[in-house]
DNA sequence: TTGAAAGCGCTAACAC
DNA sequence: GTGTTAGCGCTTTCAA
């Protein structure tokens, strides 16, 4: 016989306020143990059909929720994963946010959101605190991706390629692939003086589209004039500067392939201020299909990347590194233009 | 004397694939108990300077990171605050959830986000879970936000009040005052006809935004035209909708103030399409102050309100609820007109 | 100033 | 099918 219960079960569920019913509360509640509690709310073992409903309408009576601290504890799983992002206001991220978010519920995992760079996090990512981390590019720096790897952290980066000793897995988009469709479609639209707006120096996204750039030009028998290279940054403050210097120092070209739409809304914005008529004058494509890109003046013509896909691919393999140690080591994804009106039609 | 370690501490210290070392691995690696450990680490209690170096370097040497669930588990406490909010693609989300986490991290919080609406959450907001939420109007419904406040969690509502019998911390924009400012403009340079793009039926912000449009008409003399109170949303495809209808039934109007900067610029987008230009003919606001607000072609006028700030002063009550046990009731934030374009100068 | 030990609320191995 | 109990890794009295 149960010589006692190991708390006060008589106060306890009297929920003296703020104190939560535990899995004691129910047992007692239910008159059985807490292991039978444990197993019916778990749906592993044994028990009988009647049990089951004695201690799930003590549940529901009492409100009861198990505490996550202790079943972590127990279980030496959070189920909780970090999200680590940049502090920076790309329009792009909300929705690949929303994804993560949803994909890692459906998952049965919690989202931590964690961004760089913070004076330094209150509560480190590291075992037994999160089950694993996605990581989008450059928000955490190699050295705490080395760390947290060395840790036995499972680890997905998105939109980035781990360091070539790191064996990551991560998901990318078909950077390549868009970037010399896009290019050639302008060029097919019968642009001569093609401009690239880069993206952030560094970034993997960056280098694959310029390099999808280049490569349409050459296969078209035609070079990028370096003065028609600029900053771009992936925002639109720095391409507004560029576009602006271009226009400034009588550069001339008919077209502006951004890096991303963020930096094709600055240079729209350049060219209005100047005068100059979009698409008739300059043609004007980004890439990502951002939310707002609909939305612009004229209308975006971009490179659609699936955003959400990203996130929603960099949770399926971070979920099955955990829960199987190992996944797929990259996925790309696949992209395609959307035409809207400020890329023209044929010149 | 010890009798022996809880854990077997020579297996640990050899860090077996994925065993994170313990405060059992700390304390035999510094020659002392866990206590002191404990003590060191949360600067609590009394130990020698001397015994303090030697715990650091054993934590550093290790590099152990205490387990949250055991901490939490420990302390009653989690640490980590939910962060509610909608799965919505506005824009002025993104500095919202920015500075909700940045606050949160700089108070010593995690922040775990949840999206509603979600099918079911893994695991329910609750006592022992998080320490409090933070609830992004309509977000939850008041059901849930009832239940969460009986079980005691600590709760503050952004954007919107609470229901009158509940007495929960919110925090608010001055919308009346900014809507009626932005108004007073568009009055003073001289429009005569202007037309409102409502927010989201049921929202704060959507109601004490027309307030302010209304009253700053009647202050003037003016009256609304109901014909001229359109469906916004808070969201550009539907205010694109309304002004195309408007403009196709041939309604005359001079002005247009719409509740939030995204619908601006589906507005915006409506004029464009019909060839409308603007400011000359027709100005056009909004609300918020949206990143990409000032990237619109025209740079649209609109009523700044502090996005970010409104996420700070969300933690920063909760915080206070949940240190304190009580919180200043309402916070309501200043707002700011900020005049570009969109709304011309003086006719 | 330090250590021993009793929880915190669960899970899971083992006994019945 | 159900109960007992030993942890999970911490914090925190209480002794020493």
């Amino acid at each position: 016989m149960t010589l006692r219960t190991r708390r006060n079960s008589t106060s306890s569920s009297l929920h003296p306020k703020g104190a939560a019913p535990s899995i004691d509360d129910v047992a007692a509640h239910a008159r059985v143990s807490i292991a039978t509690v444990s197993r019916v709310l778990n749906a592993r073992g044994k028990y009988s059909e009647e049990t089951r409903q004695r201690v799930l309408q003590s549940v529901r009576t009492l409100d009861y929720s198990p505490s996550t601290a202790a079943r972590s504890l127990a279980r030496g799983r959070t189920h909780v994963i970090a999200l680590v992002m940049p502090t920076i206001n790309a329009a792009f991220l909300q929705p690949l946010l929303v994804a993560v978010v949803e994909a890692a519920n459906r998952a049965g995992f919690d989202v931590l959101l964690t961004l760089r760079p913070i004076a330094k996090n209150h509560r480190p990512i590291g075992k037994h605190n999160v089950d694993g981390a996605i990581i989008f590019a450059s928000s955490a720096d190699q050295t705490e991706v080395r760390r947290l790897h060395a840790a036995g952290c499972p680890l997905v980066l998105m939109y980035d390629v781990p360091p070539i000793d790191l064996n990551l897995p991560c998901v990318l988009l078909e950077n390549r692939h868009g970037a010399r469709q896009m290019t050639e479609h302008l060029i097919k639209l019968g642009r001569k003086k093609i401009a690239f707006l880069r993206g952030t120096d560094g970034l993997e996204d960056s280098r694959e589209r310029e390099g999808g750039f280049r490569d349409a030009l050459a296969a078209h028998g035609m070079v990028a004039d370096q003065e028609l290279i600029g900053a771009g940054e992936f925002n639109s403050d720095a391409t507004f500067q560029t576009v602006t210097a271009w226009l400034e120092r009588g550069l001339q070209f008919d077209a502006i392939f951004a890096s991303d739409d963020d930096s094709a809304s600055g240079a729209l914005q350049a060219l209005a201020n100047a005068g100059i008529s979009v698409p008739s004058s300059v043609a004007v494509v980004g890439f990502d299909d951002a939310p707002f890109a609909a939305n612009l003046t004229p209308p975006l013509t971009t490179v659609r990347a699936m955003t959400g896909q990203v996130g929603s691919e960099a949770v399926r393999l971070l979920v099955n590194l955990i829960e199987t140690g190992s996944s797929a080591s990259q996925v790309r994804l696949p992209t395609e233009l959307v035409i809207r009106r400020s890329c023209g039609s044929s010149l």
